[in-house]
DNA sequence: GTCTATAATTCGATAGAC
DNA sequence: GTCTATCGAATTATAGAC
């Protein structure tokens, strides 16, 4: 009947736009990354790109879907939380294209951001609702998890911070863990009961 | 004699033209920030944009010119380092124009983010090396300490993340000051001695 | 000092030949 | 499926009138 595997050329150049645009928008954001610099880096033509993703904007959409893809706290002693999670995102994250391309085109375009929004309330506070029944503290511990978390690969594969890129993955996870131990398990501290400043 | 101030309108007209660039620019980064909108936003022509400031990238050295006024540690006994520092950013950085222009646009532009990372040499490894001696560890403590200041500027103000906009700023400064506290006087942790995993 | 007019680019997107 | 040609819009920056 040749019901044969749908067009594998176009599967293949698609693949490749797609390879392309995620390392152009991780280094350059959304307005620099032209259809024709990404275009020209897959070796395709720029009318191709508008052909298989409609415009530039669901180009980036298709692109940048990232999970986060933390682990699961329920198998491990609530002591080892915050090295097991400061260990998952240095090995996870390092040099990761599809998130620095997200974030570098959420600090300008507003569907970016609400991405970003979107990925971090579905992805960490499920990964807090295993450990924590209060909700309200639950927020909060997932906020202060993703000012760290996201501020690691602001400063390390964005800026490129100089004392930040030279730390070893180790070391990283080193000063990472008890910081994450806090967020998920620590009790914030009383607001400094100075009756004066 | 006749030697009086010099221009006082043209003064006006460069500060008003300035405030409105911080604002464009830490509202829509750097490409969408058009030397037009801000001209409007300020009321007056574009074409003085580029007589008082030659370049849109000159404008924006000139609007991004940030003191990070981290607080003398050395008045202060080493435990409320952390919480004297977590109160400063919270106050001082709460709502800044000029932080939110600079680390928007240097997501973007080579420029900028060459900025950020002069900024923080020369202002947070100061603040390290009045208390640690140690250059190599005192690098580390400062990379660290960025990642979380600009972690929470990121999350708070750049994309607006909900948990951590709901956070007051007792509340943040709650979380945050034994975590400063950590980078600043903490031992890093060894690096998990396991011999397979 | 201020504004109009426009030069010189560059981009996203479209139409249509092959 | 692929590419050429180009439209229409927007931008920075400049030249020059008033």
């Amino acid at each position: 009947m040749d019901l044969e595997v749908p067009a594998r050329r176009s599967d293949r150049t698609k693949a490749a736009i797609l390879a392309a645009a995620r390392e152009r928008f991780a280094a350059d954001g959304y307005a620099k990354a032209t259809i024709r610099a990404i275009a020209a880096q897959a070796g395709i033509d720029p009318s191709m790109v508008m052909r298989y993703y409609g415009s530039k904007e669901k180009l980036l959409a298709a692109a940048a879907s990232f999970e986060l893809e933390l682990p699961d706290l329920t198998a491990v002693p609530p002591s080892s939380w915050g090295r097991l999670v400061a260990h998952h995102l240095v090995e996870r994250w390092e040099r990761n294209d599809t998130l620095i391309a997200l974030l570098r085109v959420a600090t300008t375009q507003d569907f970016a951001a609400e991405r970003m929004r979107t990925i971090f309330a579905g992805q960490v506070a499920p990964l807090v609702a295993q450990i924590e029944s209060d909700p309200a503290l639950a927020s909060q511990r997932a906020g202060m998890l993703s000012t760290q978390m996201l501020g690691l690969a602001l400063t390390r594969y964005v800026l490129e911070l100089p004392p930040v890129v030279a730390l070893t993955p180790d070391e990283l996870a080193g000063w990472l863990s008890p910081v994450l131990q806090h967020y998920l398990t620590g009790k914030v501290s009383p607001p400094a009961a100075d009756s004066k400043e």
